[in-house]
DNA sequence: TACAGCCATGTTGACGTAAACATGAAGCAA
DNA sequence: TTGCTTCATGTTTACGTCAACATGGCTGTA
């Protein structure tokens, strides 16, 4: 900065109220100024200014796997969103989702330079009274229980697993089998408690809960001995890669679908609309979660009141996989 | 700092040493120190300590959409790795591909406080003559054209192609048709090269290249082509999701796969082993191609000679999709 | 002319840290 | 004992920026 101010023959100050776009600085200084800095390649240090602001205009985002396909959605949107705000974001992984991790991840937190933390772990695994992250900290959690202190933005979980059941029970069939998230995650209980509620208030039969793990996997193991019941006729994935795997399960054991057995799923990832046959599935607006989680944020770091809870609902996309039970 | 230094009794810039772990400290006085830094919730400022080593200990990523299947793998690569040399990641997104952009996300990379910069963007957009990246800021290039200043780190495209080729012609298939990415992008440039090579090589007749986009929609829309012409007996897609659209206007034409026709990928997605049938294509290594763009960062941060390019593998996973060519 | 008010610009200092140098005590060999 | 080394710790200073205050020229009015 010091060498800007010399070649334009102004001081320092000069500089500083140009490179933060002051009114009060005559035409041709300015422009003296701009012209010196990119003479000489001037870049204002950030660390410097953040140093003297307390303000770092940065955004933590801390994440279990980027690799499941609704984290890295909302990671995007929250990229955007924040970029728009003219915040960057910082992204703070936890490889292995240990407890020890998480709280190593929050540790190094402290280190960071961040005014505000969104936090997307959908599972308990973090003891809110274990982690200490400083005082005054803004902080949005995306995807959690709702007991937690921290403000939350989540999609209606409940709403979604609702209306996949119901859809299914309207085609006409007796009771839907639920291929269910893993157990540490909030989600997923959330879908399964809805979609027991919702066969319960419809007087429909409800099956054992099987259990899996998000995994294309697990949806083509519990496919495999649904294929095998010649009772089922519906099936509820609690996300779209299971669905897949049972898809393929049913395929194999020579079941047809949804001639024979209905599949719907949950996200409505970009792929599923080219399974086969088409899936019928939940979409979750990821991209509203992550723009309203940054707006959340911005709000407590910049604005001062208390920040509301964010809910986004959901939508029913049917496609090929889904159609009437069949007779008899 | 100061706070600690009265409650401990030292100077401050012995609570510096203890906060760096420094050796050279009395075990009684690191103790004292340590214990006064708990009681007062002291955390080092980042912004002071970047501002006074001239380091950040970040490393930006710049990044078209995070909602590619590679891409994203990447990025989780890259965090971890990064997170492992004790670096953190600023991410860099540009929702908008277009050369104001990605001008524009390099304007704030100026701004942002990176030591280093990881840049995955596969198209041309970017004209290296009009981006000013700051002199002796390292920067990898992963996915792009060798023909950049910057070192690359790249999946070996073309060998992937001839793999995924080769492995049609040997099936027994006179010719391999291809659904190809987009023009701009380098490694869909690189794929259709070497799979006309390899055609050429095996003296097979090259068919006219179906120009995709890497969605799923790009694949429907020429399997349905290719699905009414019955001399096809063999397709090569850029990528998996391509591949899926393929498969599906393939089971609406009610063409049979692989008996009738033969369908290879090139990604390996976690979906493709349960496509059906299953996906054979062609594995990428992203997590590989990550963390090695980040060690060769690090060594254009931290160490001093010149930094290599590095090409990674390719494998043929070889699954139920492709199968001999029919006869006669 | 005199004085107030406004505006462009300059000067000073502080943000929190760590490198460089300084100090002084303890240990050890001649 | 003397002189030299080693090591823990303290003091000073600079990193680059910007807020607060200071300065000085110009304009307009009485």
């Amino acid at each position: 900065m010091a060498d800007v101010a010399l070649e334009a023959g102004v001081s320092g100050q000069t500089v500083s109220r140009v490179s933060n776009g002051r009114s009060n600085v005559d035409e041709s200084t300015r422009e003296r100024v701009l012209e010196a800095m990119n003479r000489l390649g001037y870049r204002p240090n950030s660390a410097a200014r953040a140093l003297r602001l307390g303000r770092f205009r940065s955004i933590g985002v801390i994440m279990f796997t980027l690799s499941s396909f609704g984290n890295m959605r909302t990671l995007d949107a929250i990229a955007s969103a924040a970029a728009a705000a003219g915040y960057s974001i910082t992204l703070i992984p936890i490889a292995h989702p240990t407890r020890g991790a998480v709280s190593g991840a929050f540790d190094r937190l402290n280190q960071q330079a961040v005014d505000g933390v969104v936090i997307v772990i959908e599972a308990h695994l973090f003891d809110e009274a274990h982690l200490d992250l400083p005082d005054g900290l803004p902080v949005v959690v995306i995807d959690s229980s709702a007991r937690t202190r921290y403000p939350v933005v989540d999609t209606d979980q409940a709403e979604g697993a609702r209306l996949a059941t119901e859809h299914l029970l309207e085609l006409g069939h007796q009771t839907v089998w639920h291929i269910a998230g893993p157990a540490e995650s909030y989600s997923a209980i959330r879908r399964r408690d809805s979609w027991e509620a919702t066969l319960r208030q419809h007087g429909a039969v409800v099956p054992p809960v099987l259990a899996g793990d998000w995994s294309t996997d697990a949806g083509y193991r519990h496919g495999l001995v649904l294929a095998a019941d010649p009772t089922v006729t519906a099936i509820f994935a609690a996300n779209d890669q299971m669905a897949l795997g049972a898809l393929r399960a049913l395929h194999e054991a020579g079941r047809a679908v949804p001639a024979e057995i209905s599949v719907v799923g949950f996200d409505d990832m970009e792929e599923s609309a080219s399974f086969w046959p088409p899936l019928t599935t939940v979409r979750q607006y990821f991209d509203k979660v992550g723009a309203r989680s940054v707006a959340a944020l911005l709000e407590g770091i910049e604005g001062d009141g208390p920040v509301a809870n964010v809910t986004v609902p959901t939508r029913l996309i049917v496609r090929a996989s889904s159609g009437p039970a069949p007779a008899g």
